[in-house]
DNA sequence: GCTAATTCCTCTAGTCACTAGAGGTTCAAG
DNA sequence: CTTGAACCTCTAGTGACTAGAGGAATTAGC
């Protein structure tokens, strides 16, 4: 059995975090010592890997919360997990669009300045006034 | 003067979010009425629609506080807005290089299932399980 | 001038996913 | 048996808003 250190250690989540995803119902109640302190096991482990690994790729606490009820009955269909996941590709595509406008917009900002003359005449000071000096509708 | 509900409309700001700006002294304390309601003028019209285009860009709170601070001192070098500017555009690639890490992870995952067969064989499932089936280092 | 509808006011609390810190207890090594 | 690290709970803070309660001011129409 591990300590909530040993399993932090284990899986790369922080030990304050752990005690959060139990405490929102993400993590279930693990055992405890005589001396009240939390105990894991393997699956435990398992889990919290599960959950890292699809935070990092973006999924909303919710949805994994959702992927790990999906895979509690390994008979049903996969269906739902795809369809999460689907939703998350396009989350993450929109995301990348509208960060590619605003990199456009910031490098011409950019361009038009040279740093060197004064705030009254800059050109990134001037296009954050206006809207209107933009290429792009973002 | 324009009332807030009426500069709400005309930058296109929530009228919650103007309050909130004031209280973080993003917003100077405009004129009230009598009847103790707010009455804007035209450089607070300006300064929102400043603030705006900012946030629209991905500025914190803090960099456009920085921002104004540059701007109200008409005659000194903008130098320092250059270096606000490219800190976000450096920072703005960072968060698409990212996320188009994450949609090829996310693309692959859902190459491999069908969504036709159990969760107990679901390719998505067992890529969020285990981190070592990804191609990238994300 | 009166009424009704709309807009405005302040204040508190909630969002998301954690993170930080205080103040106290338990564990493991020597 | 002592020491020091790791653990416990609880509260509050982060960023940038958003929602709602309960009440006051303004505006339009008559």
């Amino acid at each position: 059995m591990l300590s909530i250190g040993e399993i932090s250690r284990r899986t790369d989540v922080k030990v304050p975090t752990i005690r959060y995803y139990e405490q929102i119902g993400l993590m279930p109640d693990p055992g405890r010592t005589d001396g009240n302190q939390r105990r894991y096991g393997d699956d435990a482990v398992e889990r919290l890997n599960f959950i890292r690994h699809s935070r990092d790729l973006g999924f909303s606490v919710d949805a994994i919360r959702e992927l790990i009820e999906l895979g509690e009955h390994p008979g049903r269909p996969c269906q739902r997990a795809d369809t999460i996941a689907a939703t998350q590709l396009r989350d993450v595509r929109a995301r990348i669009a509208r960060l590619q406008s605003l990199e456009r917009e910031l490098e011409r900002m950019l361009a038009a300045c040279s740093g060197r003359h004064d705030i009254g005449d800059c050109r990134v000071y001037a296009a954050l006034a206006d809207h209107a000096l933009c290429a792009d509708d973002h």
